[in-house]
RNA sequence: GGGCGGUUAGCUCAGUUGGUAGAGCGCCACGUUUACACCGUGGAUGUCGGCGGUUCGAGCCCGUCACCGCCCACCA
C-alpha cells in the first residue's frame, strides 16, 4: 500500500541505498550488449567545496543525460572526482592552524604541512560528493578520482616533462600578476579588474642641470595657443610610490612639444636629494600625445605597459616591492644602491636583470612600509618641495593638481586584495601554440558548443591567448619536476634520479641538485581530467571505451579556465578532442536577478531545498528553468509548484492502486480496443517523443515541460477522470482493459520522468510492482520507451470531440452561474450519426464530468436552453426558469462578434492580391478552412440565438 | 573602448525552417466528484522596450535608439 503522502526524505535515503547495493551506477550498468559508450566527466568540485545551487544545476543536467542514456541501453560512465584546489585548500588548512594557534606552515616546514593538508582532505574534504549523492547524482562512485592521486599525478608529470621537451613549457623572468596576500603568482584569469575611485597626481620632473626649453601647445592650424619656458617635464600618475623605480620618461615620437628635450635627462623628484637619479626622456609609440601631458613615466617592473616599453628601449627594471606588497627592505643601504643605479642610468656601468633585481633603490626611510603608506609619503614630500603641478582656484589659492578618477584596479579572485605586477621567475606554457588545433576543432565542428554562441567567446580568448603562467609559490599541489644544478642550469625529469643523471651528464661529474619549490596551477591538472581519470598515460580499457567523452556540462565562467585548457591538452596528448559537445549552462541567480553571494545573504542552499521539497522537486525545478542562453532566476514558488507535481504523481499512483490496476499480467498495448485507452496510449507516445527530442537537443526545460504538461494536464486531468466510469462500472472486459492501460501508461510516465525525478519514480516503480507482475529490473535500468507507432488518429479525433463537449458544457455552466452541484439534462440537437454514437459511448463520462443527468437527442432546441456548439451539433442545456435569457443571448452574441472579427481579418487577407499571389498554397488553404470553420460555427450560433426568441 | 545577452501577462519565464501570443505562480468566482485542497472547475490580464525597414504577413529577420546585465580591454 502506498502511503497517503509521499515522504521524500526517508524514501530518498532508502532508494539511494538500493541503487548502491545493486551497483546500479557502475560503468556500463544496465547496458545492452555491444552498446555505444556514453561518458561524462564531472567538473571536479574543489575538495574544500560544499554544494551550492550552481553545482545542483550542473549535476542535475548531467544526471538527466546520464540516466536517459543509461535507459537507452548505452554503456554509460559518469566519472566523478575532485580537484585539489591549490590556493583554496592551502588557505583552509592554514586558517585552521592559525585558529588552533599552532605554528605556521613555514615554521613546521613543507613535509609536515603537506601531511596536515592530506589529513584534512581525508577527514573533512569532499563533503560535496556526499551532497551530490543526496541530489541523486548517478556517478560511478567506485571510480572516484582526485587530481593529486598517484595516477593523476603521474599524468601531470608526464605532461609537464613532454611539454618541456617539446619546448612548449619554459621558465623565464617576466612581469606576472602577483597576489601579495597569498604571496604567489597567479594567471591573468585569476585577476578581476574592478573599477574603483582613484586619484591622478601630476608632478614635475626637473631637467638635469637646470636646463630649460620652450613648451608650446598649438591648435589644429598650427597656431601657438600656449607658450612657456619650462625647466621640467610634467607627468601624471596614479601610483606615485612607483616613481622610485622609474627608468625613463617616454613621449610619442611625433609629439612636437617635447622635441627639444628628447634624449635629455630629468631628475626623479623624490628621495634624498644627494642621490636622486637621472633618467632619460625617450620616444616610444606607447604614450598617447592627447592624454594628460603626453609624457609617461616608465616603471618597467611595476606596470605591464611600462614593462613592454622598458624592454623595447633597454630600460632597467627596478623592483620596489617585496612579496607582501611592501616597499623592499633587503639589500645594501640606499646610499650605496643609488650610486650604482646612477652609474647605470648614465651608462657608466653595465647591467643585467640579475644585477638590477638585486638592487634595492627604495630610500631607507620608506623601506618596509606598506606601499600605500609609502605613496602618501612620496606625495607629501614632492608637494612640499614644490614639484607638484599646482592649480589656482577662483579665490587665488593654489593647490596641488589631483584628479579624482575611476581606475580599473586588479584584484585577486580568491584573496580579494590588490594584485601587483611583479617581476619574478616563473614557468609558462606556450598557450598560443596549443591553442591552434583547439581552435580548429571547434571551427571544424568536431567539438560543438551548445548554445552555439559560446564558441565566439571561446574563439576570442583562444585567438588572443597569452602565455599561461603555471607556477605557483604554494606548497599544496603538484611540485614542478624541475631541478637546478649549482649554476642554476635546469633539469626537467620525471623524478630526482633521472634529473640527477641528466645533471651529472651535463656537468660530467656528480653535482648537487635542488628541486624547484613551486607547484603547478591547479588548472594544469584539471586540464587533463577527461583522460587522466581514465588511467592515461596507461592504455586502459576505460580510456579505450570512454574517451573521448561525449558531453561536457559546465558553466560559462570556466570556459577559459577549464574547457579551453582541456581542449588544448586533450588534443596535444591524445590527438582527440576530449568531448564532442560542450553544453554551457547559465548562472543561477536569485529571484531578483542578483548574483548569489554570501555577503548579500541571498544564497539559496540546494540542500535546504532538498530537505524542504525533496530532491526530485529541486532537480525538476532546475531542469525546467534551464532554458538555453539565459540566466536562471530561481523563485521558491517554482520549487513549491514542482513539489506539488511530485505529490500529484504519487496520488495518481494511489488512485490506480485503489482501483487494482496493477494486477494485470502480460498486457500488450497493441490489443487495446477502447477509444479512451487507445487515445491515452497515443498521447503518451507523443509526450515521450517530445521529451526525447528535447533531451537530445539538450533543451532541458522543454523536456521537463513536455512531461509535466502531459502527466498533469492530460493523464491526470482527463484520462484518469474519464476512466472512472469504466473503473467503477460493471463491464468486466472494459474494466480490465482500462485498469491495464492505466497501469501501463503510469509505467511509461515513471520512465519518462525518471531522469528528472529519479527517487519518486523508482519508489513507485518498486511499490506498484508489489501488487502486480514483479519488476525484472530497476526503473533506472528500464528501457526508454517509444510508443509512437501506437498512435490512433480515430481515437484522437473522438477524444478531442469529447473533451470539447465536456469543456464547453462546463464553461457554459460556470458562465450561466449554474450551481456546481446541480445536475442538468443534456439535449443534443442536429446530431449526425457519429455524434450520436460517440455520445452514447461516452455518456457516462459526460454525465460525470459535466454534471449531466440524462442525455437525449432532438431535432429542435428546447426552450430556455443554454447552448454549446461542438462540431455540427448543438448541445442544449434546458435550464427552465433558472436561465437568464439576456445573459445567454449576450454570451452567444459575444462569441459571434469574436467570429466576425476573425472572419473579417481572414477576408482582408484573402482579398489582398499580394497575399494570394505570394503566400504558399498551404497557408492560403489554411486561411480558407479557418474561415469556413468560423462561418459554420457562426451559423450554428445564430441558430442557437434564434432559439432564444 | 570592444563584444555578447536581455527587454513578452501583476511576478518568474517559455516561444526557430516568419503564418491568428503561451506556462507556472499570483488574482477573481465557484466547489459537485472515494486519487490529490501540495486539489478540482471556470475566468480576467498583453501597443511582445521605442522608432524605422524588409515581407502578402514580423514577438521572430535587418537597421537604429533607450534601459538592464555580463565578458574582454594597457590609457599613464
Amino acid at each position: 500500500m502506498l502511503d497517503k503522502t509521499y515522504e521524500p526524505t526517508s524514501v530518498e535515503a532508502r532508494i539511494h541505498a538500493a541503487w548502491m547495493d545493486a551497483n546500479a551506477f557502475a560503468a556500463g550498468a544496465g547496458a545492452k550488449p555491444g552498446a555505444d559508450a556514453f561518458s561524462i566527466v564531472i567538473p571536479p568540485p574543489n575538495v574544500t567545496g560544499s554544494l551550492h545551487i550552481g553545482h545542483a544545476l550542473n549535476n542535475t543536467l548531467q544526471d538527466v543525460l546520464v540516466r536517459y542514456n543509461r535507459m537507452l541501453g548505452n554503456n554509460v560512465l559518469w566519472q566523478p572526482g575532485m580537484d585539489h584546489a591549490g590556493i583554496a585548500t592551502q588557505m583552509v588548512v592554514e586558517r585552521q592552524m592559525m585558529e588552533a594557534q599552532e605554528p605556521g606552515r613555514r615554521e613546521i616546514g613543507r613535509d609536515k604541512f603537506l601531511e596536515k593538508v592530506w589529513a584534512w582532505k581525508e577527514e573533512s574534504g569532499g563533503t560535496i560528493l556526499n551532497q551530490l549523492r543526496r541530489l541523486g547524482a548517478s556517478c560511478d562512485w567506485s571510480r572516484e578520482r582526485f587530481t593529486m592521486d598517484e595516477g593523476l599525478s603521474k599524468a601531470v608529470l608526464k605532461v609537464f616533462v613532454e611539454l618541456y621537451d617539446k619546448d612548449l613549457i619554459y621558465r623565464a623572468k617576466r612581469l606576472v600578476n602577483w597576489d601579495p596576500h597569498f604571496e604567489t603568482a597567479i594567471s591573468d584569469l585569476e585577476v578581476e579588474n574592478i573599477e574603483v575611485d582613484g586619484h591622478m597626481w601630476h608632478f614635475k620632473y626637473p631637467l638635469a642641470g637646470g636646463e630649460t626649453y620652450t613648451y608650446e601647445e598649438k591648435d589644429e592650424d598650427g597656431n601657438v595657443t600656449f607658450s612657456e619656458v619650462r625647466d621640467y617635464i610634467s607627468i601624471a600618475t596614479t601610483r606615485p610610490e612607483t616613481m622610485l623605480g622609474d627608468g625613463a620618461v617616454a613621449v610619442h615620437p611625433s609629439d612636437e612639444r617635447y622635441k627639444p628635450i628628447v634624449g635629455k635627462l630629468v631628475q626623479i623628484p623624490v628621495g634624498p636629494k644627494e642621490h636622486r637619479r637621472y633618467i632619460p626622456i625617450i620616444t616610444d609609440e606607447y604614450p598617447d600625445p592627447n592624454f594628460g601631458s603626453g609624457a609617461v613615466k616608465i616603471t618597467g617592473a611595476h606596470d605591464f605597459n611600462d614593462y613592454e616599453v622598458a624592454r623595447r628601449n633597454n630600460i632597467p627594471l627596478y623592483a620596489l616591492l617585496d612579496t607582501k606588497g611592501s616597499m623592499r627592505a633587503d639589500g645594501v643601504p640606499y646610499a650605496e644602491a643609488a650610486v650604482v643605479a646612477q652609474a647605470i642610468a648614465e651608462g657608466r656601468e653595465d647591467f643585467d636583470d640579475a644585477k638590477i633585481g638585486a638592487l634595492n633603490i627604495v630610500p631607507d626611510d620608506l623601506r618596509g612600509l606598506d606601499r600605500l603608506v609609502a605613496r602618501q609619503r612620496v606625495i607629501e614630500a614632492i608637494t612640499e618641495e614644490g614639484l607638484a603641478v599646482m592649480v589656482t582656484d577662483e579665490e587665488g589659492n593654489a593647490s596641488p593638481l589631483v584628479e579624482n578618477k575611476k581606475i580599473m584596479q586588479p584584484f585577486g579572485d580568491r584573496s580579494k586584495v590588490v594584485i601587483e605586477p611583479m617581476l619574478t621567475d616563473q614557468w609558462f606554457v606556450k598557450a598560443d601554440v596549443l591553442a591552434k588545433p583547439a581552435i580548429a576543432s571547434v571551427r571544424e565542428g568536431r567539438t560543438k558548443f551548445v548554445p552555439e554562441g559560446w564558441q565566439n567567446t571561446y574563439y576570442h580568448w583562444m585567438e588572443n591567448i597569452q602565455p599561461w603562467c603555471i607556477s605557483r609559490q604554494l606548497w599544496w599541489g603538484h611540485q614542478i619536476p624541475a631541478w637546478y644544478g649549482p649554476d642554476g642550469e635546469v633539469f626537467v625529469a620525471h623524478d630526482e634520479a633521472e634529473a640527477q643523471k641528466k645533471a651529472d651528464a651535463h656537468y660530467s661529474k656528480t653535482v648537487e641538485i635542488t628541486r624547484d619549490e613551486d607547484v603547478l596551477d591547479t588548472w594544469f591538472s584539471s586540464a587533463l581530467w577527461p583522460f587522466s581519470t581514465l588511467g592515461w598515460p596507461d592504455k586502459t580499457p576505460q580510456l579505450d571505451t570512454y574517451y573521448p567523452t561525449s558531453t561536457l556540462v559546465t558553466g560559462f565562467d570556466i570556459i577559459f579556465f577549464w574547457v579551453a585548457r582541456m581542449m588544448m591538452m586533450g588534443l596535444e596528448f591524445t590527438g582527440q578532442e576530449p568531448f564532442g559537445t560542450v553544453y554551457v549552462h547559465a548562472l543561477v541567480r536569485d529571484e531578483k536577478g542578483q548574483k548569489m553571494s554570501k555577503s548579500k545573504g541571498n544564497v539559496i542552499d540546494p540542500l535546504k531545498l532538498v530537505d524542504q521539497f525533496g530532491a526530485d522537486a529541486t532537480r525538476f525545478t532546475l531542469a525546467a528553468m534551464a532554458a538555453q542562453g539565459r540566466d536562471i532566476k530561481l523563485a521558491m514558488s517554482r520549487v513549491e509548484g514542482y513539489r506539488n507535481f511530485v505529490t500529484k504523481i504519487w496520488n495518481a499512483a494511489r488512485f490506480l492502486e485503489m482501483n487494482e490496476c496493477f494486477r494485470v499480467e502480460g498486457f500488450d498495448p497493441k490489443t487495446v480496443s477502447q477509444p479512451l485507452n487507445r487515445w491515452i496510449i497515443g498521447a503518451t507516445g507523443r509526450a515521450i517523443a517530445q521529451t526525447t527530442q528535447a533531451i537530445t537537443d539538450m533543451k532541458f526545460n522543454e523536456a521537463a515541460n513536455a512531461a509535466y504538461d502531459f502527466v498533469w494536464g492530460t493523464f491526470c486531468d482527463w484520462y484518469l477522470e474519464l476512466s472512472k466510469p469504466a473503473l467503477t462500472g460493471e463491464d468486466a472486459a472494459l474494466k480490465d482493459e482500462t485498469q491495464a492501460t492505466a497501469a501501463f501508461v503510469l509505467d511509461q510516465i515513471l520512465k519518462l520522468l525518471h531522469p528528472f525525478m529519479p527517487f519518486v519514480t523508482e519508489e513507485l516503480w518498486a511499490e506498484t510492482g508489489k501488487t502486480g507482475p514483479a519488476r525484472d529490473t530497476l526503473l533506472m535500468h528500464a528501457e526508454w520507451p517509444d510508443l509512437l507507432s501506437l498512435a490512433d488518429a480515430e481515437a484522437d479525433a473522438e477524444l478531442e470531440w469529447l473533451l470539447a463537449v465536456i469543456s464547453g458544457i462546463r464553461s457554459v455552466r460556470a458562465e450561466m452561474n449554474v450551481p456546481a452541484g446541480a445536475k442538468i439534462p443534456l439535449v443534443v440537437v442536429q446530431a449526425g450519426d457519429q455524434t450520436r454514437s460517440r455520445t452514447a459511448t461516452h455518456q457516462p463520462a459526460i454525465e460525470r464530468m459535466a454534471r449531466i443527468e440524462g442525455v437525449t437527442f432532438a431535432d429542435a432546441v428546447p426552450a430556455n436552453s443554454a447552448q454549446v456548439i461542438v462540431g455540427e451539433a448543438i448541445h442544449a442545456l434546458p435550464l427552465g426558469d433558472v436561465i437568464d435569457l439576456d445573459a445567454e443571448k449576450a454570451r452567444l452574441k459575444k462569441d459571434i462578434d469574436k467570429l466576425d472579427g476573425e472572419i473579417a481579418k481572414i477576408d482582408k487577407k484573402l482579398g489582398n492580391e499580394q497575399f494570394v499571389a505570394k503566400a504558399p498554397e498551404e497557408v492560403i488553404e489554411e486561411q480558407k478552412q479557418r474561415k469556413q470553420t468560423a462561418l459554420d460555427r457562426k451559423e450554428r450560433l445564430n441558430t442557437a440565438l434564434s432559439h432564444l426568441g
